[in-house]
DNA sequence: CTAGACCTTCCCATCATGGTAAGGTCAAGC
DNA sequence: GCTTGACCTTACCATGATGGGAAGGTCTAG
């Protein structure tokens, strides 16, 4: 298999299969003649993990373990639950993080008249002269 | 003042503030003989500015604008609104696709026995054997 | 034999930030 | 006056994941 169909039925692009063979996530596939690589259906199956493994916001590095523990028949579910577990704790920090800029956004927004005129208590905010919306 | 003493009291660091003016985001200051930077009060306050609203998560762009409004006098609020709301509404697409994959990881955590043997849901599901949690 | 679809490597860009190196400036203390 | 140390300057490189594009080689179908 050419690159491309890896890429199109992988869902990885092309170019990210080379980057992640350059950095060493997936092994450097078969050459032809041509100098083209070469894919069989295994490389497919751990291009695809690696998609789905992104897809669920999973770091390269998290990948790069994930794929040793899915080649490991020695594994214990319990590392892949604690990796995963740490990837939840991140997302938590991430959504908290996101959530609590939101809520300040909304209450300044809700507060700004949205008009013609210039006054607007997000402007006030970023200003530093605050007025603890009272 | 020094370029030091602006970034302690403005919270940005003299790295990215010298990255900010390269970039066009602040004006660059007047300089000393010793061609050191040299900043005034407005510029303290610019750049805590700049601060408040990297932290409430606007980009440098958004920024830029923030800035414009800020210092124009015929500004209407409604501006600044649309440019908040138009923020949040970005924060909830990213916070809305988090949460998807922490809804989805939290749900194979939970059905994986985290123990010294192989059999995990999690690779599973990574290396598309999902069975739908049947 | 050519068109065009594919592949190759290489370099650059994004976004916001940090690190480090090599050197200039300045104030305080001896 | 000289040294020390804190500060400043520019310049280059790195991150993490991805994309764009150039310049060129290969293959297949007409």
């Amino acid at each position: 298999m050419q690159i491309g169909e890896v890429a199109r039925r992988s869902g990885v692009s092309a170019k990210m299969i080379r980057h992640y063979e350059s950095i060493g996530l997936i092994p450097p596939p078969g050459r032809r003649d041509s100098n083209y690589r070469d894919y069989g259906h295994h490389d497919l199956h751990r291009l695809a993990f690696v998609r789905r493994a992104r897809d669920l916001g999973f770091s390269l590095d998290e990948i790069a373990d994930l794929l040793r523990l899915w080649g490991d028949r020695q594994r214990s579910s319990a590392d892949v639950k604690r990796l995963t577990e740490s990837h939840i704790a991140q997302l938590d920090a991430k959504i908290r993080r996101l959530k609590e800029m939101r809520r300040t956004l909304s209450h300044l927004a809700e507060a700004c008249d949205g008009d013609e005129r210039p006054d607007c208590p997000i402007i006030d905010e970023l200003a530093g002269l605050a007025d603890g919306h009272a």
